[in-house]
DNA sequence: ATAATTAAGGACAAAAATATCCTTAATTAT
DNA sequence: ATAATTAAGGATATTTTTGTCCTTAATTAT
């Protein structure tokens, strides 16, 4: 659905969202690894996050790094879409048609445009703020760590307990 | 959401099963032009196509070309995705989480889920033939080329019909 | 002031997606 | 049989996406 680049940005600014404040900001490194992304790479969507759209916001230095203002917690979701230049898939044509529309609909188009009425709902009025919300309740989760479970392995024959 | 190689094939695939017959075969050059797509890389699309998993089926030589079958019309719309190697997105996870699943879902997943299940539906439950069909009414569209529209130039001063 | 820390940003590299071109193989018409 | 037509497929080119590395700029702590 969305680019590389995109996810990691969603899965920054949340993770961001969750875990900083003006006074507890993030380190690069840190986030990187929270989110399970390439640090480099990450460093980019940071850049493009802190300017295009203020989405988050950044200092450098000592005890530096990157956070979110209370502000910008109550923009949707689909601001940091924007910010990665990648917003227009939620109202993109699903077979690629530039003048796919109500009057010119492509064959897919009635059947489609449910669903991304719900697209574009998700995307706008679910807030950053909100989705990070979700995951301090401690029943969401954003990498791709598989929890490790113990396994107690038996002797076979040995008596079950 | 989609590859382009896919977009063109969901059109290609249903340009084909709306004008072409066993006994009437559509040409490479005739689909591409119809598609608006560049036409040596829809042949390699059209392969892939034929190949993977017979959702069109082709001849070589004079009136050779693309054509479906009876049977292939039945396929879902999914059919597509798959012998494009891009059935996937349909089940991913907006943040692209490997392991985002119903007991460990990421931030997103509830608010998705529902949409997930609809563009399954849609593509599971909606045949090829059913696409092409409602381009037969006419009513539907699969190309990116604006109708030209008749204007009538007026001289400056002319008087009004 | 100086050194240490951290993001910003430019240059570059690697991989994947998109696209073209040319030769070969199959089929048909003559 | 031969020539003409059309898809198949290999090789290659171009562009975009993904990713790394290194230097610079800002800020803080000492």
């Amino acid at each position: 659905m969305f680019s590389k680049a995109t996810e990691y940005a969603l899965r920054a600014t949340i993770h961001i969202a969750k875990n900083s404040s003006e006074n507890n900001k993030l380190g690069l490194a840190v986030i990187a690894a929270a989110i399970d992304s390439p640090q480099s790479f990450t460093a980019k969507i940071l850049q493009l996050l802190t300017r295009n759209n203020k989405v988050i916001s950044s200092v450098r230095g000592p005890n530096g790094g990157f956070y979110i203002t209370k502000k910008a917690r109550k923009l949707p979701v689909r601001a940091i879409l924007e910010a990665m230049h990648e917003d227009k898939v939620l109202e993109k044509c699903v077979l690629g048609l530039a003048e796919c529309s109500e009057s010119q609909p492509c064959p897919m188009h009635s059947q489609y445009k449910q669903i991304k009425h719900q697209l574009i709902n998700l995307f706008e009025n679910k807030t950053i703020e909100y989705l990070a919300e979700e995951m301090t309740e401690g029943i969401t989760f954003i990498n791709n760590k598989s929890k490790k479970i113990k396994v107690k392995i038996e002797k076979p024959g040995a008596k079950k307990s």
